[in-house]
RNA sequence: GGAGGAGUGGCCGAGUGGACGAAGGCGGCGGUCUUGAAAACCGUUGUACGAAAGUACCGGGGGUUCGAAUCCCUCCUCCUCCGCCA
């Protein structure tokens, strides 16, 4: 959410911020102001009417016969003209906050502006190998090795879903110890939380209102639960309304959750595979800082998720999201693109934000010096550490032999019993 | 699931219809005193909107009333007891 009283000082600046963020915001943004304005007037004016119910109330006490008749039926008017206003200002508040919900965060000075074609890359890392014979995309390798299967997973549970069995699955229990080991080692405290949520969470970080649609949800008329479509919920969450002391800052969080997204809107895009699920791991990292720390740590946050890459050795490109591409709640973006052989090309794996105050003002977590000084916002800071399914899709392209087995990077042998390949009969 | 109790400012805690943004205490800040400090004493000390006057905020929402921290309904959270359960 933006500083709404930053917003009235400086209207011409966060006007053009929105422009950059795109077209669509530009118009929530020029709404919601003549909304502030409206909003502002009738205030003022039930404001003083207030004053006088107030004044005059006094007067009632104690006061009998014709005149209290009299003075309680000239209150009574009152009342109820300023019931009807406060009503309206109501009215005009509820579309002035879901207004500003729906307005993203600043963003950064240093991002490049305008669309995803904009997208800066800043570097690429690792070899790409160069395959001595036609990759196979990953769908096709873990079928053959029988430690995917898609087929099934469809019949039970519908698209976009999948099965990992076998050397698979184990794969990918490796991969979620590997990378929260390595992050807990870089300072990251372990969490292991509630998957479900309710609503006012998920508006904590802004993935409601403006996320609504891609989001699954319990049966329920009036509480449902929130199905987390990402641990940055609930991490930002556990700081949600507490002041922490400075000196305990940065804190630094990392779990591993399901994360679940319906994925509307994305119809026909990536149905093959694990690339886009309705249900998949994620090893999240989330860091709550003080506001000068944020710029500094936000490249610290991208080089642990680039550890996991580099660990993998799995050729990658950062890349740098232009203004309309970042997410909502972001004001600076890296996108870590993992090498995809099949496809000859980068794939994101990890995305590492920078949400400045935007979180924090929603979900209102803040620090101090000490008891007596007055709370300052912190600022807070996610990123993937990695998505867990497209790491084990990567390790399958990359690492695949022409005899149709795979075989195991050297850094997760130690959590497969010192395993070095998949073949067809299982890990060895 | 059943029965009961509680939620008030940075913290503790009083307050059952109007003079209550809220007693008192603690803590903080400023001052007096002191070589300095402590103690004591005096003053001050929440947030939002507003240029100001003012208005709103006593867990959230709704209601009764001319008027609600106070009465009623509802939801949330915490505590105690009973039941059920991995």
């Amino acid at each position: 959410m933006l500083n709404t009283r930053e917003i009235s000082q400086n209207p011409e600046f966060f006007a053009d911020a929105m422009k950059k963020r795109g077209k669509k915001y530009f118009k929530i943004f020029q709404e919601f102001t003549s909304v502030q304005e409206e909003w502002k007037t009738l205030k003022q004016e039930i404001d003083g009417q207030k004053h006088q119910q107030k004044i005059k109330g006094k007067g009632m006490r104690g006061l009998k016969g014709d005149d209290a008749v009299q003075l309680r039926q000239e209150l009574k008017d009152l009342s109820s003209e300023i019931s009807l206003k406060s009503a309206q200002l109501k009215k005009l508040e509820e579309k002035r906050d879901l207004l500003l919900l729906n307005l993203p965060n600043l963003p950064h000075q240093d991002i490049p502006v305008g669309g995803e074609e904009n997208n800066k890359i800043i570097q690429k890392n690792g070899t790409i190998r160069d395959f001595e014979f036609n990759p196979l995309p990953h769908w096709e390798i873990g079928t053959n090795l029988n430690i995917l299967d898609f087929e099934t997973a469809t019949a039970m549970s519908g698209a976009r879903f999948s099965i990992l069995k076998g050397a698979g699955a184990k794969l990918e229990r490796a991969l979620m110890q590997f990378m929260l080991d390595e992050q807990s080692r870089r300072g990251y405290t372990e969490v292991s939380p509630p998957l479900l949520v309710k609503r006012e969470a998920m508006v904590g970080t802004g993935q409601v209102p403006h996320l609504e649609e891609d989001t699954f949800k319990t049966q329920s008329d009036s509480d449902p639960y929130y199905l987390i479509p990402t641990a940055e919920v609930v991490l930002v969450n556990m700081q949600k309304n507490q002041i922490i002391n400075s000196a305990e800052l940065p804190c630094n969080y990392v779990a591993c959750t399901s994360c679940f997204r319906s994925e509307a809107g994305s119809y026909g895009r990536d149905v093959r595979g694990l690339i886009r699920q309705h249900q998949f791991y994620k090893v999240e990292l989330v860091k709550i800082v003080k506001t000068e720390d944020s710029e500094n740590e936000l490249i610290k946050l991208r080089k642990d998720a680039e550890n996991i890459l580099a660990k993998l050795e799995l050729p990658y490109q950062v890349v740098l999201l232009s203004s309309e591409d970042m997410g909502f709640a972001a004001t600076k973006t890296y996108d870590l693109e993992v090498w995809i052989p099949s496809e000859k090309t980068y794939r994101e794996i990890s995305s590492c934000s920078n949400c400045t105050d935007f979180q924090a003002r929603r979900a209102l977590i803040r620090h101090r010096e000490n008891d007596n000084e007055k709370p300052e916002l912190c600022h807070t800071l996610n990123g993937s550490g990695l998505a867990v399914g497209r790491t084990l899709l990567a390790i399958l392209e990359n690492y695949q032999n022409k005899d149709g087995s795979v075989s195991i990077p050297a850094a997760l042998r130690p959590y497969l019993g010192q395993a070095a390949k998949i073949d067809k009969n299982g890990l060895s």
